[in-house]
DNA sequence: GTGAAAGCGCTAACAC
DNA sequence: GTGTTAGCGCTTTCAC
């Protein structure tokens, strides 16, 4: 087994105290102390025991994070943005996925509190989360939701501006000449989907459109779940024209279904994302999309929990990250105010 | 803060030994002890310190996993694998991203290893990795290399057969009549990718073809650099027929590359990846690729260490998982072997 | 079946 | 500056 601080105290010829103080470098130690104890630590390979220390400082510098599935490329790119932040600080990340499941949730953050990890983050499955939530915010333990607003609980929470996105969204689609525009989404339990479906309602209703429920088609939060949802919606008799897609997984089975279907778009239906994806450029058409900053959501969750651990004790912030609309193919001829300016001009 | 053992132990009227063993359900305890034991803890809201007892147990129930990059869909779905086989025995993942950088990992190895992960699984960087993975392995540590062969260390290792892999690729390249093909890749260095080249090699010479070193085109590990490295081979005045991509990121850049270039698989170049994303249905053409088994991967080396934090003793084991050619539309008609002696009728 | 007590490896008073 | 010492919360003998 590897050697104690004792071994390297012994091996130095000085008491553990000043073995500890040399190594962790706090407190006093003379140069030929600190000189001798390191090197006696080089020659036996010490390797410092961040658990003995964690039970002593009762911090692990260790930060946890639950999300729905590390596999989706939007969870995958906020872990890296959260474990940017913590490394910066000497920290590391514990990882658990919940698969949208809310017992899941529960283990998870129960098995990473047990592991009393500095801070916590989670991605909530449902506004159920609540009810695992609030003892964790309430035991003090660093809590901030990640990516879906959580009614009923006083932490940090870093979102995208879903349904400001959502709208835009839609209102592009409006402002395109569409009428009849159908979602594919998961389910509205997942908080920042309930937020798209809201931006979506509101864009409608603000155009003075009616919301057809049969319109907005809800699945499982799959790219397979995604690709049935879609295909629901577009084989109905009274096809959308136009349709939004609520996430990345859904945007892909969307696009599935189109080709499956011999489906092209924009001609035969309008399509605009949330999520930009990597290989939304890669396919024909190029999609348009709602994008939002995902490694800066998962960077900013990291930086709070971070500041809390330090110490911080603020009021709880709700950082809304603020989303943009990318206008490439898949909705067809963009038009501007000054095309239709031009448009009155000609004829 | 949180109640202990010994507040449960007071709280129940019995000794903190009692309560631990009812707690942790080793040992004797009545039936009578145990209730009010459980009883005590639940009104006490008590929850394990897994910190004192992984020093005590020596055991912290945590695997730690050193990938390239988690944004990468490889390590992400190669990550969930690996959470999912430590889940299954209440083992937490500790992750951290070297991103391809041989000091960063020797670092993420480092902070892992000082939080006593019971087991480590390490992509990596290169085969310098060596000089920090092999004290690892020689001071007990469970070890597993991930997806990229290291030479001198003899610990289980789990890949895919990447050259394999790939000189079934350049083999289809070849059997659809190609001479000049060209590859884009990233680093030798890492070990995968060291694997596919000597198998895009061995293709080559084996079909008596020379190895022409201007088409093998090599640059960073990301989708950008892909892109970079896949017009160089592009805009070569003798453009190869056919591009091999070592990696999907080399696939996405190199795709980019063609759009931008005005370049049509498979008219113009013909088109063969490794991996397979979930978008490489989608664009047009779909792409003919080299499939790994990506979670297995991550699943079977989270199994092997699971397994050897379970006692197993037994030699190093070499596991490389079988790869898949799916045959698509980008690097045109297939020609198979009924085709070929069907030709042969018509003629 | 239960309790007392030792100790995992470290930090942090506190005395010298 | 340096050493002694008391825990952190838990598991685990070993008596009883």
């Amino acid at each position: 087994m590897s050697a104690t601080i004792k071994d390297v105290a012994r091996e130095a010829g000085v008491s553990q105290a000043t073995a500890a103080r040399a190594l962790a470098g706090y407190g006093y130690a003379s140069e030929r102390a600190r000189k001798r104890v390191l090197a006696a630590a080089e020659r036996l390979g010490y390797r410092p025991h961040a658990v003995a220390r964690a039970l002593v400082s009762g911090s692990t510098r260790t930060l946890g994070l639950v999300v729905g599935d590390i596999e989706n490329p939007f969870f995958a790119l906020a872990a890296r943005g959260m474990a940017d932040a913590a490394g910066e600080k000497d920290y590391t990340l514990l990882l658990a996925n919940s698969d949208e499941d809310l017992e899941e949730e529960r283990l998870a953050v129960e098995a990473l509190l047990a592991r009393r990890v500095d801070g916590l983050a989670v991605a909530p499955t449902s506004p159920e989360s609540l009810a695992h939530l609030s003892p964790v915010a309430a035991d003090g333990t660093p809590l901030v939701v990640l990516d879906r607003p959580l009614r009923g609980l006083r932490v940090d929470t870093v979102t995208a501006d879903n349904a400001g996105g959502a709208a835009a969204a839609v209102r592009h689609l409006i402002a395109l000449g569409h009428r009849c525009i159908g979602v594919v989404s998961d389910s509205p339990e997942i908080g920042s989907t309930a937020e798209r479906l809201r931006g979506y309602r509101s864009a409608l209703r603000e155009a003075g459109l009616t919301v057809n429920p049969h319109l907005v088609s809800v699945g499982g939060p799959s790219a397979d779940e995604g690709y049935r949802t879609a295909r629901a919606l577009l084989e109905r008799p009274d096809r959308p024209t136009a349709l939004f897609t609520a996430n990345n997984f859904m945007t892909l089975g969307t696009v599935r279904a189109l080709r499956d279907l011999g489906l092209r778009a924009p001609g035969d239906v309008a399509l605009i994302g949330f999520d930009d994806t990597d290989w939304t450029t890669i396919v024909d058409p190029p999609l348009t999309v709602v994008a939002q900053p995902v490694y800066e959501i998962g960077r900013t969750a990291g930086e709070r929990l971070l500041a809390r651990c330090a110490g911080d004790a603020g009021a709880a912030r709700r950082i809304r990250l603020e989303t943009r609309l990318i206008v490439r193919a898949s909705c067809g001829e963009q038009t501007t105010r000054s095309d239709l300016a031009n448009l009155g001009g000609a004829s």
